[in-house]
RNA sequence: GGCGGGGUAGCUCAGUUGGUCAGAGCGCACGGCUCAUAAUCGUGAGGUCACGGGUUCGAACCCCGUCCCCGCUACCA
């Protein structure tokens, strides 16, 4: 039994909950779903990062103070998470008071260990956008008839550059932290070009929080939004919670590589604090080949997809159709294809033909399984698999090896044709066989489909739920009791028209 | 320009340290079954593993070169 912290970012509330942000979510709430399974003391956090120059703006434009502002569009990935049955014990939100405790206790913590100094900042700055840009960003800007001008700002600075051969020599003593081993490199390769020292506070604005020995500068983006980690865990505002679950896995997606695989681990070195346990890099959904953005219309709603596909099926399909770590293609055409073969076809089929057979010819009455029956083997291999590939944080292995298992039964029936015996022995064997894996299977593709596996679960005339079960020892074949009274029911998943 | 990641069956993708690695799912074709959501089960089709060299007894996997695609290149989720 391990104890897991497991964290999606912060999303940025300027921003609509789109399939991208559902992507990471989905992800962790498996991942954490899956050790819950395991019996693994589990806390899940996500949460919303409220605070910068955007924020305000939005807040001034629509009439309201920037927290009444937050606070609208915060609520927004709530709802969502919860229409995604995401199973956060935490959401944070950087404009809690909690959250200044902990971002003003870093920032003395590195201030004493000399790690932040005043400058003088001077870049290039987009009026229009109150901002300041990249030079690749200029020539794009000037065209736009956007005006470019040097500014120049006193802000803090937090001293990055320190780090660089601490941060390579933690990358070497710990040659799996960063997954997959690409993100990895890519963090190295960030690292090696050489790490400048980078601003944290801004005093152009006040929507932040405050640099405590200095109140007119607040922290900028990055800085305070990275704390959050340490918050939710009870950083600064609960000492005993924060020895129990600091330090934290983060998943998150590749766009924000950086701030997690080089200035996070930066900031903890220097605040004295461990250092992550784990970071997975997951790539983006591609749609038509591009990265989804809101220029190109692609921009897809959760709730649009739950519509069609239920929250089950929305969730499936993130998790099995992507492999976490790399680019994958995302369209509705391939969702649907997933949907009926695995969902339908496959799982909700089985569950059918084997209610409607124990229906005919064991009066409804579910049979216990063979102790030595030929799925037993398979039963203990897909096990391992699911486990290995949970330990590996690669859902779709772990969805792929759990449907070989639904795929060798479906096998076994056509093999055994129960629907044409005699009620019997023989008969009941097959058929117990089968009500087993999909005990076993309502358990496993728990983390994935949640409500599916609950009505399984009451079909086969199981008490409770799978999602109370425990791997390891709920899941050694056999144990489907029979006796029980299977009911037979509509389409779990009806299929989709293609 | 620099750094990094890719180009494997019609589609989406797996391929650990080089030797049953030429694969899976979907789609397709043929056959079986008809309990089941026209679902399922079996069989199959032969993709020069981007291209050209090289190392090796042997390479999709190692090295060199070439052609494409993509990401990052710092304070902007």
């Amino acid at each position: 039994m391990t104890r897991q912290f497991l964290t999606t970012p912060i999303y940025y509330v300027n921003d609509v909950p789109h399939i991208g942000h559902a992507y990471t979510t989905v992800n962790t709430d498996a991942l954490a779903r899956w050790h819950r399974l395991k019996g693994d003391e589990v806390r899940f956090m996500t949460g919303t990062d409220e605070y910068g120059l955007k924020v305000q703006r939005s807040a001034e434009e629509n009439n309201v103070d920037p927290q009444t502002w937050a606070d609208q569009v915060s609520q927004r990935y709530v709802d969502v998470w919860d229409l995604l049955d995401i199973s956060y014990d935490d959401f944070i939100r950087t404009s809690e008071p909690r959250h200044h405790t902990a971002v003003q206790r870093v920032l003395e913590a590195c201030r004493a260990n000399g790690d932040i100094e005043l400058r003088s900042y001077e870049g290039l700055y987009s009026v229009a956008d109150e901002a300041y840009v990249s030079e690749a960003e200029v020539a794009e800007l000037e065209r736009l008839g956007r005006p470019v001008i040097t500014m120049r700002e006193d802000n803090y600075f937090f001293l990055l550059s320190k780090y660089e051969d601490r941060l390579l020599e933690w990358y070497e003593a710990n040659p799996t932290l960063v997954q997959p081993d690409s993100k990895r490199n890519e963090a190295l390769g960030f690292i090696k070009q050489g790490l400048k020292d980078f601003s944290i506070s801004r005093t152009s604005l006040d929507w932040g929080v405050p640099i405590p020995w200095d109140e007119d500068h607040v922290t900028y983006v990055w800085f305070d939004a990275l704390i959050n980690y340490l918050t939710s865990s009870g950083y600064g505002t609960d000492e005993a919670e924060f020895a129990k679950w600091w330090p934290a896995r983060h998943l998150l997606g590749k766009d924000i590589l950086r701030f997690h695989c080089v200035f996070w681990p930066a900031m903890l070195m220097s605040a004295g604090l461990e250092l992550p346990k784990s970071l997975n890099v997951h790539g983006y959904l591609l749609v038509g080949g591009e990265k989804m953005s809101k220029t190109r219309l692609n921009h897809i709603a959760p709730a649009d997809l739950v519509e069609d596909f239920g929250v089950d099926g929305f969730r499936y399909h993130l998790l099995r159709d992507q492999n976490f770590g790399s680019d994958g293609e995302f369209s509705y055409e391939a969702m649907v294809s997933r949907f009926n073969s695995d969902l339908a076809n496959n799982l909700g089929n089985l569950l059918s033909r084997v209610t409607t057979v124990v229906a005919k010819k064991c009066d409804g009455v579910g049979p216990a399984p063979r102790p030595d029956s030929p799925l037993a083997s398979v039963a203990g291999e897909v096990l391992a698999e699911v486990n290995d590939a949970w330990e590996r944080v690669a859902p779709a292995d772990a969805m792929k090896a759990t449907w070989r298992l639904v795929r060798e039964t479906n096998s076994l029936l056509e093999d055994a044709e129960p629907w044409k015996l005699e009620p019997g022995p023989e008969v009941d064997a097959v058929l117990g066989d089968a009500l087993e894996v999909l005990r076993l299977v309502a358990i496993l593709a728990s983390p994935a489909i949640p409500n599916a596996v609950q009505e399984i679960w009451r079909r086969i005339g199981l008490d409770g739920s799978p999602l109370d079960r425990r791997i390891d020892v709920d899941t050694s074949w056999g144990q489907y009791p029979g006796g029980l009274t299977v009911e037979k029911g509509s389409p779990l998943f009806p299929r989709l028209k293609p």
